[in-house]
DNA sequence: AGCACGCCGACT
DNA sequence: GTCGGCGTGCTC
């Protein structure tokens, strides 16, 4: 009696919500619930809500009041999408925590969180009101389209009007027709995301009976022979297999769709229809084959977890062919054992290749992989089962982390130094690694990141204590570091032994394992295509007077800029070091370097992977797939090739110049040289061939250099970090980048201007620009770039972020800020 | 982010 | 004199 009365009451009360929509706007809205969706509404569901005029959007509840808004009558919302929460509480946290470090809206975080099949359409359609008589004379020229138009198809798009109107806006004309009750606006959201549906068939137990069976034949042979056929199969195809499905079933039968339908009508068969996976995952390779871990292995993974009992994140530093994936399934098995869950985090190039299959051996169908190659519905999917708690472990890329976890025991991030764990754009401009560490937290789970070549940041936190570090230099199974040489390109070149880009040394090797049926990878980096200024005699780059960073070339204003202090002098026509006239603006691609090849080398195999090569959906897979079965002699390529690849054949690996990498024009040119180099000369020779590694370079005496043969990361990271310390740079300082835009160059420059000197106010030096970036000008939009260095300890980041919002507030408010986009950038790295 | 309202130039 | 260009401001 009491709960009825208590299920009036509540049924009759008012509620409103807070929900998030996926926009960039820095507000929430609240919304009004229809009585009779009271009981059925609940935090973190997706409701569908009429946002401005005509849209219609799927948002999320982030919270239930019964509290009315005072300033203005709420909305209802018109739609529960969800019988129970698609994100949870603890998600809705991790968006806010999101948005506040990364200084952007929740609704973009929402946006990069969720996959867009639970985004839902806005599909706007127009109905001919049937009740309702009119007058056609009255009716203008437009007016008079869109009714003939729906008189002969009974609903269209507003986006359909438009186009057969052929203007934009259409609207006004729809609101009018409206009012004039001619025509009603049906506004649907359709739901995107279809799960794949499979039809199974079982034979009916009676005829386990091997008499009614035979009895059965008898008939059918008869009268229907193909429908005996279709029995046959289905029997000798449940021998093979534990379901049969229809399409099955029809190919094995060679019998038909209608023979299968009539003997479901004659109940000889069930059908039943069940949601598939779209994943393609098969139960048959769970089997587990058990390695051993070296001593080395078991030394590291004992201290793993005893630094677990006093740190939230340890980094493990272990050189390249260490084993330490091995070590991640150990550590995942145990963390099974404890029934929590466990997410794998890699970049996405990684993780097309083996890394999956090899987990899969491990843990089946209990794993999880989530991508961007996966379409929608996969993704959907993915997302489905993680709320059900359907996994163990969860291996997936950077967005990754929005997944709907309930707890997570153990985040591990592999190759933690890459730059793909970061998102640039658009916001959430979030870095995965770091993020992980803050979801990781909020479950009290680790976290373990792992690297050949850690980030200065994670080396640098271990340092100091705030993660525990464990290094393992042993490389599993013996195997050998590749041979390393380096060609001075300067000295080939006045020798004459150069062949367009390629020198004699790497010639010869490619040949000699071109000879043995071996292959060879070729790295060329993209970036290469930064145009620096060097001298073709004596590899002189002009270099900034303040900075630790070479000038780049800006055609537009014939100087060489520093991108970051703001630095400029004019192009030098002489080279300053040697005198000589012969300067270069150095920079070419992956393409130019297999074109030039197939020049040299007609008759040899030749692919390319790059960014352009492997955009569609398996362009990837395949070129990797033909690197295996060896339908590939030569691949060349950019990053990627550093990345997971792991061929027992690959014995040659040749860097064309890697110059590209150590003259980029950034603080961190170093660092990411040196992990380059040494994840690139990783892929030769494993699994027992000793491999050699060839790097072109005009300046083979370079430091960085030196350091990759010696394999002396230690050396790399101190004399690095005393740069990055007297300039002001990560890890020793934090760094947030204003990225200020605007149509026109003028008026940018002075808000840019204003912005900083605003800044300065509360921060004094620790403002820098604003500068114009490497590329200063974006889809019409001309870029400027204020840089924002915080020390570390003294000053509270929160409390700057606080200050920064209030200073891009205040600049907005003013007339000054008109047409201006400000974008904030925190961790840019 | 959309999308409507509103104010200016290019056409019937 | 209208159409439609885009700039500006609001959306619960």
């Amino acid at each position: 009696m009491l709960e009825f009365a208590e299920g009036i009451q509540s049924a009759r009360k008012t509620l409103f919500v807070e929900v998030i929509l996926p926009l960039a706007i820095s507000r929430n809205y609240t919304y009004r619930i229809p009585f009779e969706l009271n009981s059925d509404i609940a935090i973190g569901k997706r409701v569908v809500v009429q946002f401005g005029k005509s849209k219609l959007y799927t948002a999320i509840v982030s919270a239930i009041t019964e509290a009315a808004p005072e300033k203005y009558e709420a909305k209802y919302i018109l739609d529960i999408l969800d019988d129970r929460p698609v994100v949870n509480q603890r998600q809705l946290v991790f968006w806010e925590w999101l948005g506040e470090y990364y200084m952007c809206n929740v609704g973009e975080v929402m946006n990069a969180a969720l996959p867009t099949a639970l985004k839902l359409a806005s599909e706007t359609k127009v109905i001919i009101n049937r009740d309702f008589q009119y007058d056609k004379s009255q009716l203008n020229d437009k007016e008079f389209l869109i009714v003939e138009a729906l008189d002969l198809q009974p609903e269209l798009t507003v986006s359909d009007i438009a186009k057969l109107l052929g203007q934009k806006t259409v609207m006004p004309i729809l609101k009018a027709l409206f009012e004039k009750n001619i025509i009603n606006i049906s506004e649907e959201v359709a739901e995107r995301y279809k799960p794949r549906k499979r039809i199974y068939i079982r034979l009916n137990p009676v005829y386990q009976n091997p008499d009614a069976l035979q009895e059965l034949f008898v008939i059918l042979e008869k009268r229907a022979p193909k429908q005996a056929d279709a029995v046959l199969a289905y029997i000798k195809l449940s021998r093979q297999q534990k379901t049969v499905n229809k399409a099955e079933l029809i190919e094995a039968s060679g019998s038909g769709e209608s023979s299968i339908k009539s003997l479901i009508e004659k109940d000889v068969f069930y059908a039943e229809e069940k949601n598939v996976s779209r994943l393609g995952y098969t139960e048959d390779d769970e089997e587990i084959s058990n390695f051993i871990l070296s001593e080395a292995q078991e030394t590291a993974l004992k201290d793993i977890n005893k630094q677990f009992k006093q740190k939230e994140v340890v980094l493990l530093h272990g050189v390249t062919s260490s084993g330490k994936t091995q070590i991640y399934i150990k550590l995942i098995e145990a963390m099974m054992a404890t029934g929590r869950p466990v997410l794998y985090l890699l970049p996405e190039i990684a993780l097309t290749t083996h890394v999956i299959e090899r987990l899969r051996i491990y843990f089946g169908s209990s794993i999880g992989v989530y991508h961007s190659r996966f379409n929608d519905n996969e993704r959907v999917e993915v997302w489905q089962k993680v709320l059900n708690n359907e996994y163990k472990v969860v291996l997936g890329a950077r967005s990754s982390v929005f997944l709907p976890f309930s707890d997570l025991g153990l985040i591990i991030v592999d190759e933690e130094h890459e730059t793909s764990y970061k998102q640039f754009d658009p916001a959430p401009r979030y870095n995965a690694r770091d993020a992980a560490i803050y979801l990781a937290n909020m479950y009290k789970g680790k976290v373990l990141l792992g690297s050949a070549t850690p980030s200065f940041e994670s080396y640098y936190n271990s340092r100091v204590q705030k993660y525990g570090l464990v290094e393992l230099n042993e490389r599993y199974g013996g195997v050998q570091l590749p041979l390393t040489e380096v060609v001075s390109v300067t000295e080939e070149t006045k020798r004459k032994t150069m062949q367009s880009h390629f020198s004699s040394v790497l010639m010869q090797d490619m040949a000699q394992a071109l000879q043995n049926k071996e292959q060879v990878i070729l790295f060329q980096n993209r970036r290469g295509y930064a145009p620096v200024l060097m001298c073709k005699i004596c590899a002189y780059t002009p270099k900034c007077i303040n900075c630790d960073v070479s000038l780049t070339y800006h055609k537009h204003s014939h100087k060489l800029h520093c991108h970051y202090c703001g630095y400029k002098e004019d192009s030098p026509t002489i080279c300053p070091a040697c005198g000589s006239t012969h300067l270069e603006y150095k920079g070419f691609g992956t393409e130019k370097v297999e074109d030039e090849l197939s020049v040299l080398m007609p008759d040899v195999r030749l692919a390319r992977m790059d960014l352009d090569t492997t955009r569609s959906r398996n362009s990837l897979q395949n070129i990797l797939n033909n690197l295996e079965e060896k339908k590939i002699d030569i691949l060349v390529g950019t990053q990627m090739v550093a990345k997971g690849l792991d061929f027992a054949d690959v014995t040659v690996i040749g860097i064309i110049n890697a110059d590209s990498l150590l003259k980029y024009p950034d603080y961190r040119a170093n660092e990411r040289s040196y992990q380059m180099l040494a994840q690139v000369s990783g892929r030769a020779g494993r699994r027992g061939k000793q491999g050699k590694v060839v790097i072109q370079t005009y300046d083979p005496n370079h430091r960085v250099i030196k350091q990759v043969i010696d394999n002396d990361y230690a050396d790399l990271y101190f004399t690095e970090m005393e740069e990055r310390k007297s300039f002001k740079y990560p890890p020793y300082y934090r760094i947030i980048n204003l990225d200020v835009k605007h149509k026109d160059p003028e008026i940018l420059y002075n808000q840019a201007e204003y912005l900083a000197t605003e800044l300065r106010k509360h921060f004094g030096e620790r403002v820098i620009g604003p500068e114009a970036p490497l590329i200063n000008r974006i889809r019409n939009y001309y870029i400027k770039s204020i840089m924002l260095k915080f020390e570390r300890d003294t000053i509270s980041i929160v409390k700057a972020k606080v200050i920064i919002r209030e200073v891009i507030t205040q600049f907005q408010t003013t007339r000054l800020s008109k047409g201006s986009i400000v974008q904030p950038d925190v961790d840019p790295y």
